[in-house]
DNA sequence: CCTGAATAAGAATTCAAC
DNA sequence: GTTGAATTCTTATTCAGG
């Protein structure tokens, strides 16, 4: 159960704006998971999250270091880089990266397109790698 | 002074393992700089510290420039919990994720088993997302 | 503005229990 | 090994005052 929480915590501090241990154990309890403080504080040190400001002044957990503006430009050019090429037909879509590259691509393509990554389409994803 | 404290407590904090504030706040009044903990956590929050794990275990302030392990741990416990399924059949792995997930599972598997991801195959690598 | 004193708010840990 | 309840410890903020 543990991991699957740890997940949804980084769900959620991805998806909102949580600045207090006693908010994101809501949301956990929102999403069925019934725990207290003193987890949720153990969760964080394990997950190793970091009380930082937002842009906006205020306190707010995320995942430490990268500011993701700064992960997204880095990453977008290694993608304008490395890919040889994107084809689409049907519902599928091919990215062939150069070697060594599909990493970088796949992160890449996470920075700079996430809606077409993984957000917009309906059902389960798969990776081929071939 | 605020400038000039700000300063020592960078050098501070890069020297020591400092854990909380009021030690930082020791450390500061041997400095001679004669302040109380309402300060230092205002210094905190302007210099945009954060309390991060030392590879001890135990809690440390620091600027906040993490690198890469960071990612790799919260990754790889969103790989161990979104991951469907992982299948091999002759030179093709296919692993299911969770809808919403892909994503996170792409760097999971970067952070946890580059060498499958990228490193080991010959050739091009190519990324279906269906 | 910048700060301290006091307080409120938040977070980590202890201690048991499972 | 994981957790909750209670506690202690730590940190942010409030409310003056300089």
């Amino acid at each position: 159960m543990k991991t699957r929480r740890h997940a949804k915590i980084l769900e959620l501090i991805k998806e909102y704006d949580i600045d207090t241990q006693d908010e994101l154990l809501r949301f956990l309890r929102e999403s069925g998971f019934d725990v207290t403080q003193a987890t949720v504080s153990r969760d964080i040190k394990e997950l190793r999250l970091v009380k930082t400001l937002s842009r906006t002044g205020k306190y707010k957990y995320s995942t430490g270091g990268d500011t993701g503006s700064n992960m997204s430009s880095k990453f977008y050019s290694l993608f304008a880089d490395s890919v040889v090429s994107v084809e689409a037909a049907q519902n599928i879509v091919v990215v062939k990266s150069m070697t060594g590259m599909a990493q970088a691509v796949c992160a890449a393509m996470d920075a700079a397109y996430p809606q077409h990554f993984v957000g917009t389409l309906a059902g389960e994803y798969t990776f081929f790698i071939v």
